[in-house]
DNA sequence: AGTTTTGATTACCTCAAGGTAACTGATTAC
DNA sequence: GTAATCAGTTACCTTGAGGTAATCAAAACT
């Protein structure tokens, strides 16, 4: 079933390894690339620059170039990336269920094996 | 923020490129290895036989052995699966309205680029 | 004996995401 | 002139998800 396409979307979106933290910090007020790229440890320039670009592609974000002494680049949200907060919640919400149902109650002993 | 660990959780689990498939393919009734293989164009038998074990382990199914003639497995979707149901709604519910916001008009047309 | 069907496992290969690090160009400060 | 800061780009390498194909064991049928 190809019902699915749209859900492929979403997760295409979000997903990766630094979607949701970039959008995150952009969220909490970072605005510059320097700023952003501080605010997450191990995330490279390389790394940060593209996923800005998929991200304003998306239109989660948008890219504004401020001419001035040395160079600033202003990244901000858009309302349509607020929407996504309901789905992060709920995906947040199922992932705290799930590591009840499969650790029961050390749940935030095991399982810190993700950089 | 590593409040994030639990939508980590949750994109693993119903992450990648079948999981989700395989997933709805049980819920539709398919039980047996190879009903749930042939019910899938192109999912081999060894990403299927890992999926299921991932998914075991997450208990969205569970597995029985079958002792008879050709030897069978029995694959059933868990009550835990079923919540899931929610969170792959709101993401079809997003990547819907996303696509709207990205394409406009003719969000059927666009994008056909996935397998 | 040989083929078919079930449910897998194993070895090997490919490809894209992500990591590492060096470099560019513009401007201001020392 | 040299260093520093901003916002990137470029080339190269590593790793893991997934693809391909052969093989295994057990029983039933022919």
């Amino acid at each position: 079933m190809s019902a699915l396409l749209p859900v492929r979307d979403t997760l295409d979106v979000i997903g990766g390894k630094w979607k949701l933290l970039i959008l995150i910090s952009i969220w909490e007020g970072n605005k510059h690339f320097r700023e952003i790229e501080r605010s997450i440890p191990k995330l490279s320039t390389k790394v940060l620059s593209k996923e800005l670009k998929d991200m304003e592609e998306n239109q989660l974000i948008t890219r504004t170039i401020l001419n001035g002494f040395p160079v600033r680049t202003e990244y901000r949200p858009t309302e349509h990336s607020k929407t996504l907060e309901k789905v992060i919640f709920e995906l947040y919400n199922w992932g705290v269920n799930h590591r009840k149902k499969i650790f029961g109650a050390n749940s935030e002993i095991v399982s810190s094996n993700r950089t």
